[in-house]
DNA sequence: TCTCCGATTAGAC
DNA sequence: CTAACGGTCTAATCGGAGA
Protein backbone atom coordinates (compact mmCIF):
# COMPACT_ATOMS: atom_id res chain seq x y z
CA UNK A 1 0.00 0.00 0.00
CA UNK A 2 2.44 2.68 0.99
CA UNK A 3 4.52 1.88 -2.17
CA UNK A 4 1.52 1.87 -3.75
CA UNK A 5 1.22 5.63 -3.12
CA UNK A 6 4.52 6.64 -3.36
CA UNK A 7 4.99 5.48 -6.75
CA UNK A 8 5.18 8.01 -9.47
CA UNK A 9 2.76 7.64 -13.08
CA UNK A 10 4.61 5.52 -15.35
CA UNK A 11 5.06 7.91 -17.94
CA UNK A 12 6.83 10.17 -15.66
CA UNK A 13 10.84 10.18 -16.76
CA UNK A 14 13.25 8.97 -13.84
CA UNK A 15 16.36 10.25 -14.47
CA UNK A 16 19.19 8.92 -12.43
CA UNK A 17 22.42 10.72 -11.74
CA UNK A 18 25.31 8.57 -9.63
CA UNK A 19 28.05 10.12 -8.51
CA UNK A 20 30.71 8.53 -7.16
CA UNK A 21 31.87 9.58 -3.25
CA UNK A 22 34.62 11.87 -2.77
CA UNK A 23 36.37 10.13 -5.97
CA UNK A 24 40.15 10.30 -5.92
CA UNK A 25 40.27 9.89 -2.25
CA UNK A 26 38.05 6.58 -3.12
CA UNK A 27 40.22 5.14 -5.63
CA UNK A 28 43.00 5.70 -3.30
CA UNK A 29 41.37 3.73 -0.44
CA UNK A 30 40.44 0.90 -2.58
CA UNK A 31 44.37 0.06 -2.94
CA UNK A 32 44.98 1.22 0.76
CA UNK A 33 41.93 0.15 2.98
CA UNK A 34 44.33 1.62 6.05
CA UNK A 35 43.45 4.92 5.34
CA UNK A 36 39.60 4.58 5.75
CA UNK A 37 39.18 6.64 8.85
CA UNK A 38 42.58 8.83 8.16
CA UNK A 39 41.80 12.23 6.30
CA UNK A 40 42.89 12.12 2.87
CA UNK A 41 42.81 14.58 0.53
CA UNK A 42 44.18 14.39 -3.57
CA UNK A 43 46.45 17.22 -4.95
CA UNK A 44 45.95 18.82 -8.19
CA UNK A 45 48.57 18.88 -11.21
CA UNK A 46 51.85 20.16 -9.50
CA UNK A 47 50.65 19.37 -6.08
CA UNK A 48 48.63 22.40 -5.86
CA UNK A 49 45.63 22.41 -4.88
CA UNK A 50 43.11 20.05 -3.05
CA UNK A 51 40.80 18.20 -5.98
CA UNK A 52 39.43 15.89 -3.77
CA UNK A 53 38.94 15.41 0.14
CA UNK A 54 37.61 12.34 2.56
CA UNK A 55 34.39 13.32 4.59
CA UNK A 56 37.17 13.51 7.60
CA UNK A 57 39.27 16.13 5.73
CA UNK A 58 36.07 18.50 5.32
CA UNK A 59 35.04 18.01 8.56
CA UNK A 60 38.65 19.68 9.78
CA UNK A 61 37.49 22.85 7.46
CA UNK A 62 39.73 22.11 3.80
CA UNK A 63 38.43 23.32 1.09
CA UNK A 64 37.70 22.68 -2.32
CA UNK A 65 40.31 24.09 -4.76
CA UNK A 66 42.22 25.42 -1.34
CA UNK A 67 45.78 25.50 -2.05
CA UNK A 68 47.74 22.72 -0.14
CA UNK A 69 50.22 25.32 1.43
CA UNK A 70 47.56 27.15 3.27
CA UNK A 71 46.34 23.99 4.60
CA UNK A 72 49.80 21.91 4.87
CA UNK A 73 50.01 22.51 8.65
CA UNK A 74 46.76 20.07 9.15
CA UNK A 75 49.13 17.46 8.28
CA UNK A 76 51.30 17.69 10.89
CA UNK A 77 47.98 18.71 13.49
CA UNK A 78 45.75 16.22 12.50
CA UNK A 79 47.38 13.41 10.66
CA UNK A 80 46.08 14.44 7.17
CA UNK A 81 47.24 12.74 4.27
CA UNK A 82 47.56 14.22 0.71
CA UNK A 83 48.26 12.53 -2.19
CA UNK A 84 49.31 13.53 -5.89
CA UNK A 85 46.97 12.65 -7.87
CA UNK A 86 47.22 9.35 -9.93
CA UNK A 87 45.60 10.22 -13.09
CA UNK A 88 45.98 6.65 -14.35
CA UNK A 89 44.50 4.86 -11.59
CA UNK A 90 41.82 7.13 -11.18
CA UNK A 91 40.62 6.90 -15.43
CA UNK A 92 40.52 3.27 -14.65
CA UNK A 93 38.53 2.96 -11.81
CA UNK A 94 36.23 4.97 -13.80
CA UNK A 95 36.25 2.57 -16.31
CA UNK A 96 34.96 -0.33 -14.26
CA UNK A 97 32.42 1.95 -12.34
CA UNK A 98 31.00 3.22 -16.08
CA UNK A 99 30.50 0.17 -17.39
CA UNK A 100 29.09 -1.59 -14.26
CA UNK A 101 26.26 0.96 -14.90
CA UNK A 102 26.02 0.49 -17.93
CA UNK A 103 24.33 -2.70 -17.51
CA UNK A 104 21.19 -1.21 -15.86
CA UNK A 105 20.41 0.57 -18.72
CA UNK A 106 20.68 1.28 -22.15
CA UNK A 107 20.25 4.75 -21.80
CA UNK A 108 23.64 6.09 -20.15
CA UNK A 109 25.28 9.37 -20.58
CA UNK A 110 29.25 9.67 -18.81
CA UNK A 111 29.11 12.98 -17.76
CA UNK A 112 32.41 13.38 -15.96
CA UNK A 113 35.35 10.92 -14.58
CA UNK A 114 32.86 10.65 -11.69
CA UNK A 115 29.51 10.86 -12.71
CA UNK A 116 26.71 9.42 -14.65
CA UNK A 117 23.65 9.97 -16.06
CA UNK A 118 21.44 6.95 -16.22
CA UNK A 119 17.38 6.99 -17.94
CA UNK A 120 15.63 4.52 -15.57
CA UNK A 121 12.38 5.52 -16.85
CA UNK A 122 9.36 2.55 -16.59
CA UNK A 123 11.47 0.39 -13.98
CA UNK A 124 9.38 -0.81 -11.35
CA UNK A 125 10.96 -0.89 -7.96
CA UNK A 126 13.23 1.32 -8.92
CA UNK A 127 14.13 1.79 -5.20
CA UNK A 128 15.32 -1.67 -5.27
CA UNK A 129 17.52 -1.27 -8.59
CA UNK A 130 18.93 1.80 -7.33
CA UNK A 131 20.15 -0.08 -3.94
CA UNK A 132 21.25 -2.71 -6.30
CA UNK A 133 23.24 0.15 -8.59
CA UNK A 134 24.87 1.20 -5.24
CA UNK A 135 25.75 -2.19 -3.56
CA UNK A 136 27.07 -3.38 -6.83
CA UNK A 137 29.32 -1.16 -7.64
CA UNK A 138 30.60 -0.88 -4.33
CA UNK A 139 30.88 -4.51 -4.32
CA UNK A 140 32.95 -5.05 -7.51
CA UNK A 141 34.97 -1.78 -7.51
CA UNK A 142 34.93 -0.56 -3.66
CA UNK A 143 33.74 2.79 -4.80
CA UNK A 144 30.24 3.94 -2.96
CA UNK A 145 28.25 5.89 -4.63
CA UNK A 146 25.08 7.86 -4.42
CA UNK A 147 21.83 7.62 -6.61
CA UNK A 148 19.59 11.15 -6.87
CA UNK A 149 16.58 10.46 -9.24
CA UNK A 150 14.30 13.08 -11.03
CA UNK A 151 12.39 14.22 -13.67
CA UNK A 152 14.77 16.25 -15.18
CA UNK A 153 18.97 16.29 -15.03
CA UNK A 154 18.81 19.39 -13.38
CA UNK A 155 16.33 17.59 -10.65
CA UNK A 156 18.19 14.41 -10.59
CA UNK A 157 21.47 16.56 -9.63
CA UNK A 158 19.93 18.25 -6.74
CA UNK A 159 18.69 14.58 -5.67
CA UNK A 160 21.83 13.54 -5.62
CA UNK A 161 23.27 16.06 -3.50
CA UNK A 162 19.92 14.95 -0.95
CA UNK A 163 21.32 11.72 -1.25
CA UNK A 164 25.02 12.62 -0.27
CA UNK A 165 24.20 15.23 2.75
CA UNK A 166 21.12 12.64 4.47
CA UNK A 167 22.34 10.11 6.10
CA UNK A 168 18.90 9.27 6.53
CA UNK A 169 18.69 8.55 2.69
CA UNK A 170 21.40 5.87 2.59
CA UNK A 171 22.68 6.92 -0.67
CA UNK A 172 19.46 6.93 -2.49
CA UNK A 173 17.00 9.94 -2.62
CA UNK A 174 14.62 9.50 -5.33
CA UNK A 175 12.33 13.44 -5.94
CA UNK A 176 9.66 11.77 -8.04
CA UNK A 177 8.43 10.36 -4.89
CA UNK A 178 7.60 13.37 -3.59
CA UNK A 179 4.17 14.92 -3.33
CA UNK A 180 3.75 18.90 -4.33
CA UNK A 181 3.84 20.07 -0.70
CA UNK A 182 7.51 17.71 -0.05
CA UNK A 183 8.64 19.11 -3.27
CA UNK A 184 8.23 22.66 -2.44
CA UNK A 185 9.16 22.56 1.40
CA UNK A 186 12.28 20.86 0.05
CA UNK A 187 13.26 22.89 -2.38
CA UNK A 188 12.64 25.93 0.09
CA UNK A 189 15.48 24.13 2.16
CA UNK A 190 18.23 24.69 -0.40
CA UNK A 191 20.63 27.51 -1.42
CA UNK A 192 20.44 28.72 -5.00
CA UNK A 193 23.68 28.12 -5.43
CA UNK A 194 23.46 24.73 -5.06
CA UNK A 195 21.80 24.05 -8.32
CA UNK A 196 23.59 22.69 -11.65
CA UNK A 197 24.53 25.96 -13.51
CA UNK A 198 24.78 28.63 -11.04
CA UNK A 199 28.10 29.18 -9.85
CA UNK A 200 29.35 31.89 -7.48
CA UNK A 201 28.85 35.05 -9.63
CA UNK A 202 25.46 33.75 -10.73
CA UNK A 203 24.56 33.71 -7.04
CA UNK A 204 25.35 36.83 -5.85
CA UNK A 205 23.26 38.06 -9.03
CA UNK A 206 20.36 36.42 -8.30
CA UNK A 207 20.13 37.53 -4.46
CA UNK A 208 20.42 40.95 -5.37
CA UNK A 209 16.88 39.81 -7.16
CA UNK A 210 15.72 37.90 -4.08
CA UNK A 211 16.35 34.99 -5.33
CA UNK A 212 17.59 32.51 -2.13
CA UNK A 213 16.36 29.58 -2.73
CA UNK A 214 16.04 26.67 -5.01
CA UNK A 215 12.20 27.58 -4.49
CA UNK A 216 12.25 31.15 -4.95
CA UNK A 217 14.71 30.55 -8.51
CA UNK A 218 11.68 28.41 -9.71
CA UNK A 219 9.24 30.71 -9.04
CA UNK A 220 10.71 33.53 -10.59
CA UNK A 221 8.84 35.67 -13.25
CA UNK A 222 10.72 33.91 -16.64
CA UNK A 223 10.54 36.96 -18.47
CA UNK A 224 12.50 39.02 -16.05
CA UNK A 225 14.84 36.29 -15.54
CA UNK A 226 15.31 35.66 -19.60
CA UNK A 227 16.28 39.33 -20.08
CA UNK A 228 18.20 39.56 -16.80
CA UNK A 229 20.28 36.01 -16.76
CA UNK A 230 19.66 34.49 -20.48
CA UNK A 231 18.33 31.78 -21.90
CA UNK A 232 20.49 29.18 -19.86
CA UNK A 233 19.30 30.37 -16.56
CA UNK A 234 15.61 29.87 -18.52
CA UNK A 235 16.19 26.53 -19.24
CA UNK A 236 17.39 25.79 -15.95
CA UNK A 237 14.37 27.43 -14.42
CA UNK A 238 11.96 25.02 -16.85
CA UNK A 239 14.04 22.05 -15.28
CA UNK A 240 13.06 23.04 -12.24
CA UNK A 241 9.60 23.01 -12.74
CA UNK A 242 10.16 19.26 -14.44
CA UNK A 243 9.85 20.24 -18.13
CA UNK A 244 12.79 18.45 -19.57
CA UNK A 245 15.57 20.67 -21.68
CA UNK A 246 18.64 18.98 -21.16
CA UNK A 247 18.67 15.61 -23.11
CA UNK A 248 20.92 12.90 -22.56
CA UNK A 249 24.03 13.31 -24.88
CA UNK A 250 25.36 9.58 -25.01
CA UNK A 251 27.99 9.52 -27.85
CA UNK A 252 30.39 12.03 -26.53
CA UNK A 253 30.81 14.52 -29.43
CA UNK A 254 34.26 15.35 -31.02
CA UNK A 255 35.70 18.01 -29.45
CA UNK A 256 35.97 21.15 -30.70
CA UNK A 257 39.77 22.08 -29.55
CA UNK A 258 41.95 20.30 -27.73
CA UNK A 259 44.56 22.39 -25.04
CA UNK A 260 47.35 20.68 -23.70
CA UNK A 261 49.36 23.21 -21.30
CA UNK A 262 50.86 22.48 -17.38
CA UNK A 263 52.45 24.69 -14.88
CA UNK A 264 56.36 23.66 -14.33
CA UNK A 265 57.71 21.88 -11.23
CA UNK A 266 59.99 25.05 -10.79
CA UNK A 267 60.51 28.18 -12.89
CA UNK A 268 62.37 27.36 -16.21
CA UNK A 269 64.83 30.08 -17.88
CA UNK A 270 65.95 27.56 -20.89
CA UNK A 271 64.42 27.67 -24.44
CA UNK A 272 65.60 23.73 -24.80
CA UNK A 273 63.19 22.85 -22.04
CA UNK A 274 60.77 24.64 -23.18
CA UNK A 275 60.80 23.10 -26.61
CA UNK A 276 60.90 20.02 -24.62
CA UNK A 277 58.16 20.55 -22.44
CA UNK A 278 55.90 21.67 -25.90
CA UNK A 279 56.90 18.68 -27.64
CA UNK A 280 55.42 16.32 -25.36
CA UNK A 281 52.12 18.86 -24.89
CA UNK A 282 52.01 18.63 -28.88
CA UNK A 283 52.41 14.25 -28.93
CA UNK A 284 49.68 14.71 -26.41
CA UNK A 285 47.03 16.61 -27.79
CA UNK A 286 48.04 14.91 -31.40
CA UNK A 287 47.15 11.72 -29.51
CA UNK A 288 43.79 12.95 -28.93
CA UNK A 289 43.08 14.00 -31.98
CA UNK A 290 43.33 10.47 -33.62
CA UNK A 291 41.82 9.69 -30.72
CA UNK A 292 38.29 10.94 -32.11
CA UNK A 293 39.54 10.82 -35.64
CA UNK A 294 40.31 14.35 -36.46
CA UNK A 295 42.65 17.27 -37.94
CA UNK A 296 43.13 20.54 -37.26
CA UNK A 297 43.86 22.91 -39.09
CA UNK A 298 45.02 25.94 -36.38
CA UNK A 299 47.81 25.22 -33.30
CA UNK A 300 48.55 28.20 -31.08
CA UNK A 301 51.43 28.02 -28.54
CA UNK A 302 51.68 29.93 -25.38
CA UNK A 303 54.02 30.58 -22.74
CA UNK A 304 53.49 32.47 -19.65
CA UNK A 305 55.65 33.81 -16.38
CA UNK A 306 54.13 33.13 -13.07
CA UNK A 307 51.62 35.24 -12.44
CA UNK A 308 51.07 35.20 -8.40
CA UNK A 309 55.20 36.29 -8.38
CA UNK A 310 54.52 39.97 -9.23
CA UNK A 311 57.60 41.20 -8.47
CA UNK A 312 58.68 39.19 -11.39
CA UNK A 313 59.02 40.68 -15.15
CA UNK A 314 55.77 39.35 -16.50
CA UNK A 315 55.54 37.85 -19.98
CA UNK A 316 52.69 35.67 -21.75
CA UNK A 317 53.27 35.54 -25.20
CA UNK A 318 51.25 33.32 -27.54
CA UNK A 319 51.14 32.67 -31.22
CA UNK A 320 48.37 30.92 -33.27
CA UNK A 321 49.13 30.11 -36.82
CA UNK A 322 47.01 28.00 -39.42
CA UNK A 323 48.61 24.83 -40.37
CA UNK A 324 49.34 24.30 -44.47
CA UNK A 325 47.11 21.24 -44.05
CA UNK A 326 44.47 20.07 -42.10
CA UNK A 327 46.65 17.37 -39.51
CA UNK A 328 46.70 14.71 -36.99
CA UNK A 329 50.53 14.34 -36.95
CA UNK A 330 52.67 14.78 -34.37
CA UNK A 331 56.32 14.71 -36.00
CA UNK A 332 54.39 17.64 -38.38
CA UNK A 333 53.09 19.16 -35.81
CA UNK A 334 55.71 19.58 -33.36
CA UNK A 335 58.18 21.47 -35.99
CA UNK A 336 55.58 24.00 -36.06
CA UNK A 337 55.58 24.10 -32.15
CA UNK A 338 59.22 24.15 -32.05
CA UNK A 339 59.68 26.72 -34.41
CA UNK A 340 56.68 28.95 -32.71
CA UNK A 341 58.76 28.77 -29.47
CA UNK A 342 62.14 29.87 -30.59
CA UNK A 343 59.90 32.32 -31.98
CA UNK A 344 58.53 33.72 -29.01
CA UNK A 345 61.15 33.07 -26.39
CA UNK A 346 63.10 35.99 -24.98
CA UNK A 347 65.56 35.21 -22.56
CA UNK A 348 65.70 37.34 -19.08
CA UNK A 349 61.99 35.70 -17.76
CA UNK A 350 61.41 32.52 -15.58
CA UNK A 351 58.54 30.68 -17.33
CA UNK A 352 56.13 28.61 -15.04
CA UNK A 353 53.87 27.33 -17.96
CA UNK A 354 53.47 26.43 -21.37
CA UNK A 355 50.95 25.26 -23.79
CA UNK A 356 50.03 23.92 -26.67
CA UNK A 357 45.75 24.21 -28.41
CA UNK A 358 44.57 22.56 -31.72
CA UNK A 359 41.84 24.19 -33.37
CA UNK A 360 39.58 24.21 -36.11
CA UNK A 361 38.93 20.27 -35.86
CA UNK A 362 37.56 18.29 -38.66
CA UNK A 363 36.81 15.18 -39.16
CA UNK A 364 39.69 13.01 -41.22
CA UNK A 365 36.99 12.24 -43.46
CA UNK A 366 36.49 15.74 -44.41
CA UNK A 367 39.46 16.46 -45.44
CA UNK A 368 40.15 19.70 -47.63
CA UNK A 369 43.24 19.05 -49.97
CA UNK A 370 45.27 22.78 -51.04
CA UNK A 371 45.43 23.30 -54.35
CA UNK A 372 48.63 24.16 -54.71
CA UNK A 373 50.47 23.61 -51.23
CA UNK A 374 52.56 20.54 -52.01
CA UNK A 375 50.33 17.55 -50.05
CA UNK A 376 51.70 16.32 -46.54
CA UNK A 377 52.01 12.87 -46.03
CA UNK A 378 51.34 12.13 -43.21
CA UNK A 379 52.97 9.45 -41.29
CA UNK A 380 49.96 7.37 -40.24
CA UNK A 381 51.17 3.43 -40.04
CA UNK A 382 54.18 5.37 -37.74
CA UNK A 383 51.55 6.80 -35.58
CA UNK A 384 48.64 4.36 -35.19
CA UNK A 385 51.83 1.97 -34.28
CA UNK A 386 53.02 4.95 -31.51
CA UNK A 387 49.18 5.07 -30.05
CA UNK A 388 49.20 1.36 -30.10
CA UNK A 389 52.72 0.82 -27.85
CA UNK A 390 51.77 3.73 -25.61
CA UNK A 391 48.14 2.11 -25.23
CA UNK A 392 49.90 -1.22 -24.26
CA UNK A 393 52.52 -0.31 -22.24
CA UNK A 394 51.66 2.95 -21.11
CA UNK A 395 51.75 6.59 -21.94
CA UNK A 396 55.76 7.99 -22.72
CA UNK A 397 56.62 4.32 -23.74
CA UNK A 398 57.34 5.91 -27.21
CA UNK A 399 58.32 9.37 -27.97
CA UNK A 400 58.91 11.42 -30.75
CA UNK A 401 62.06 13.54 -31.98
CA UNK A 402 63.84 15.29 -28.61
CA UNK A 403 60.99 15.01 -26.58
CA UNK A 404 62.06 13.51 -23.13
CA UNK A 405 65.99 13.75 -24.21
CA UNK A 406 66.38 17.34 -22.51
CA UNK A 407 67.40 15.89 -19.19
CA UNK A 408 68.02 18.23 -15.65
CA UNK A 409 71.59 17.37 -15.92
CA UNK A 410 72.42 19.88 -19.07
CA UNK A 411 71.08 22.90 -17.10
CA UNK A 412 69.92 21.76 -13.85
CA UNK A 413 66.33 22.42 -14.99
CA UNK A 414 63.29 20.33 -14.53
CA UNK A 415 60.41 21.36 -16.44
CA UNK A 416 58.39 17.78 -15.18
CA UNK A 417 55.82 18.64 -12.72
CA UNK A 418 56.23 18.19 -8.50
CA UNK A 419 54.41 14.70 -8.03
CA UNK A 420 55.91 14.13 -4.69
CA UNK A 421 53.12 12.05 -3.41
CA UNK A 422 51.89 9.84 -6.01
CA UNK A 423 50.84 6.55 -4.88
CA UNK A 424 51.48 3.62 -7.22
CA UNK A 425 49.55 2.65 -10.38
CA UNK A 426 47.89 -0.42 -8.91
CA UNK A 427 45.82 -1.18 -11.54
CA UNK A 428 47.55 -0.17 -15.08
CA UNK A 429 51.43 -1.15 -14.16
CA UNK A 430 52.41 -4.83 -13.11
CA UNK A 431 55.63 -3.28 -11.78
CA UNK A 432 53.66 -1.56 -9.86
CA UNK A 433 50.94 -3.99 -8.44
CA UNK A 434 51.96 -4.44 -4.46
CA UNK A 435 52.28 -7.54 -2.97
CA UNK A 436 49.66 -9.01 -1.40
C1' DT B 1 23.08 48.57 -40.24
C1' DC B 2 24.24 43.90 -40.21
C1' DT B 3 27.28 40.15 -39.73
C1' DC B 4 31.20 37.94 -38.44
C1' DC B 5 34.88 36.96 -35.29
C1' DG B 6 37.82 37.09 -31.48
C1' DA B 7 37.92 37.98 -26.63
C1' DT B 8 35.74 37.67 -22.39
C1' DT B 9 32.80 35.61 -19.00
C1' DA B 10 30.83 31.90 -16.43
C1' DG B 11 30.38 27.36 -15.16
C1' DA B 12 31.45 22.27 -14.39
C1' DC B 13 34.44 18.99 -12.35
C1' DC C 1 65.56 25.22 3.82
C1' DT C 2 62.09 28.25 1.00
C1' DA C 3 58.15 29.19 -1.59
C1' DA C 4 54.40 27.51 -2.81
C1' DC C 5 47.60 28.80 -6.00
C1' DG C 6 45.25 22.98 -11.63
C1' DG C 7 43.77 21.63 -16.33
C1' DT C 8 40.20 21.11 -20.01
C1' DC C 9 36.21 22.13 -22.14
C1' DT C 10 31.75 24.47 -23.71
C1' DA C 11 28.27 27.99 -24.60
C1' DA C 12 26.74 32.59 -24.34
C1' DT C 13 27.62 37.23 -24.75
C1' DC C 14 29.97 41.47 -25.91
C1' DG C 15 32.19 44.83 -28.71
C1' DG C 16 34.78 46.20 -32.63
C1' DA C 17 35.93 45.67 -37.64
C1' DG C 18 34.56 45.25 -42.04
C1' DA C 19 30.91 44.57 -45.68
Amino acid sequence: MQTQALTPPLHVKQLALVDCNNFYVSCERVFRPDLIHTPVVALSNNDGCVISRSNEAKALGVKMGQPWFEVKELEREHGVLALSSNYALYADMSNRVMSILSQFTPTQEVYSIDESFLDLSGIRELRDVSYKIKQTVGQWTGIPVCVGIGPTKTLAKLANQVAKKHPKSKGVFNFNDLNESQKDALLSKIEVSQVWGVGRRLTNRLNAYKVYTVQDLKLADTPTLRAEFGVVMEKTQRELRELSCIDMTQVEPAKKQIVCSRSFGQMITDVNALKDAVSLFVSNACQKLRAQQSHACIIQVFLSTNRFRAELPQYNPCISVPLPQPTNDTVYVNTWANYLVEKMFKSGYSYKKAGVMLSEITPTTHMQMDMWEPAHQPNERLMGALDELNKRYGRGTVTVSTQGTYLDKQSGQNWHMKQTRKSPNYTTNWHEVPYV
